[in-house]
Parts: C-alpha cells; structure tokens; sequence
DNA sequence: TTTAATTATTCAACTGTTTAACTATTAACC
DNA sequence: GGTTAATAGTTAAACAGTTGAATAATTAAA
C-alpha cells in the first residue's frame, strides 16, 4: 500500500476541490439557467430555508459584507422574487422573506439541481458516501470553529 | 444505524459543500493577502505546474470564455506575473509564462496555503483522510466525465 | 485562391465584492 | 432627559470577474 506523504495529500485536496467546485458550479449554472445566477439560487436557498431573515444574517452566513448582500437582494427584489418588510418596533431593522414567485422558482430550480446531485451520488455504495459525508462534515466543523475563533 | 434516505444525503452535500467552499475561500484570500485575487493565484498555480500554456487552455480548465480569461491575464501582466510570447510558427497563438516575480509569489502564497490546508487535514486520522480523498477524486472523474460527455 | 476555422483581443454590459460615507433608529450612560 | 454609542441598512465609487458580440490576424481547407 502507497504511504502517502503530507505535503501529497494537500497538493490533491487542493486539486481535487478546486476541479470539483469548478465543475460543480458550472452544472449547477447549467441547470438554473438564465433566470437567476448561482449566488441568487443560494440566497433564494437560504431564505427558504429560514423563511425569514435580515441583510446582517446574510451576510454573516455568506461571509461578505452587508452592502454586498443589499446589492444582490436588491437584484432580487427588482425581479419580485423577495419581499422586503420593516420591522415595526425596531424600525432599523427589515425583514427579507421569498414571494410567492421566489418560493416557485426556488423550488422548480431545486428539483433540477437535486436530480442532478442525485445523479452522480447515487453511482457510490451507499456506505462510501455516507462516510464520505461524514468526514465533510466534520471538515466543515472544523473550518466553522477556526473561523469563528479568528474573528 | 440510521438508514439516511437519498434526499436527505443530497440536501446533506449541498449544505456542507457551499458551507466548506465558503469559508475555504474566505481562510485563503486571508493567506493570500492584497497582493492576489483567489482567481489571480489559482491561475499562477496553474501556469506553475504547466510551465507554458495558451489561453484556449486556461479557459478550458477554468471552464470560462476566453475573454474572461484575456482580462485576468491582462492584469497579472501589468502586475509583472507573466510573460506573453508569441508563438513564431504560429503567429495566432501567445505562450504564457510566470516571471521571475510571478514564480516567487506563487511560492510564497502556495507556501502559506499549505501549511493552512495541513493544519486542518493533520486533525485527521491518516486512514480517514486517505479514504475521504478517495471519494472524493473519484467524485471528480464521475463529474469531469459527465462534463466532457455535454460537450 | 477564396472560404473556414482558429487564436486572441476589445468593448459594453452585467454581477458580485469592498471601503467609506451616510441615514435612521435604538441603546447606554451621566 | 439629553448627549453620545452602537446598530441596521443603504448608497456610491471602484474594482475583479464574467458573457456575448464584434474584430484582427493568421492558418487550414475546399
């Protein structure tokens, strides 16, 4: 068996990652097609999710700041896809939460990109890749805590 | 044990996929500094490994048009990164390469971005690593085939 | 030799990003 | 209570990266 050194499996994971996450985006584009941009789909993604959230919860989420996050969601209110709501007892503070057009279009571009991520994880044992899951999520714990500690 | 469905495993990657992307590349531009863009120092890399390449070539690897990549290459040559020659059997064609100052730069950055990915991947049992990159690469080939299979 | 195809560039338009300045509002404190 | 902080969000300028369409220069094909 090839004992792998340090410094071999750093040079691949930094390979691998960067093919990966090119590729990947470039499927996911593909699928969502011209109504929205990869970023728009995450945020549609996010607030779904949540259901209701603000400009500052974004942006720590996306790891941007906030002008960055009232630049898209402006874009994304321009297209009547988010609705945007003042908080009437902190009048700073303004709600985001999809429309009823957001919440379609999320979840028609959901359906695509899930039968895509489908269509490649189904060709792994299901044991692969659920250890494989796990050690990416223990990867995220990891790089969550180091970032939170440096902040 | 519990028998995780297909969509919930799916809902599950792309989760902590856009969660380790993100923070990925936030921990690397901190690396990088001001000197670089994340794009900008993934391109020396490549040029790095590659020694000479054309645009056609980066644009394929990035998986962008050719003109996203003139504009990239553009400013790492005002910069003093790379060197543009003409191919003289070819006159249609210009080789990139680092310069000196392109070399010792990539070096110093990839330098500290080493050492950041193997301080996250030495938390790691070496069998668990390993394995992970596995999947992983294999991910890659199942992704990389589907692409050129579109194509 | 005319017509294709290829390589790279330019330009306009757009998305996403940061930094700095600003508005409006709320919280803290003496 | 009134002044000073801090907070939430926006705006504007500047930049990186991207696409698409047009162009120039060159080579390949008919």
């Amino acid at each position: 068996m090839c004992e792998k050194s340090i410094k071999d499996l750093v040079d691949l994971y930094i390979h691998v990652s960067f093919s990966v996450n090119k590729i990947a985006e470039g499927l996911i584009k593909e699928q969502i097609g011209s109504d929205l941009t990869n970023d728009q789909h995450y945020t549609l993604r996010y607030i779904n999710k949540v259901g209701t959230c603000t400009s500052t919860e974004l942006a720590e989420v996306f790891d941007v700041k906030k002008s960055a996050i009232t630049a898209i969601i402006t874009r994304m209110w321009e297209k009547g896809l988010i609705q945007r709501t003042r908080d009437e007892n902190d009048r700073r503070v303004v709600y985001l939460n999809l429309t009823e057009k957001g919440e379609e279009l999320f979840l028609k571009t959901e359906e695509r990109i899930h039968a895509l991520v489908e269509s490649f994880i189904t060709q792994f044992d299901q044991t692969e890749i659920v250890q494989f899951l796990k050690t990416y999520e223990k990867l995220n714990e990891i790089l969550t805590e180091r970032k939170s500690r440096v902040e």
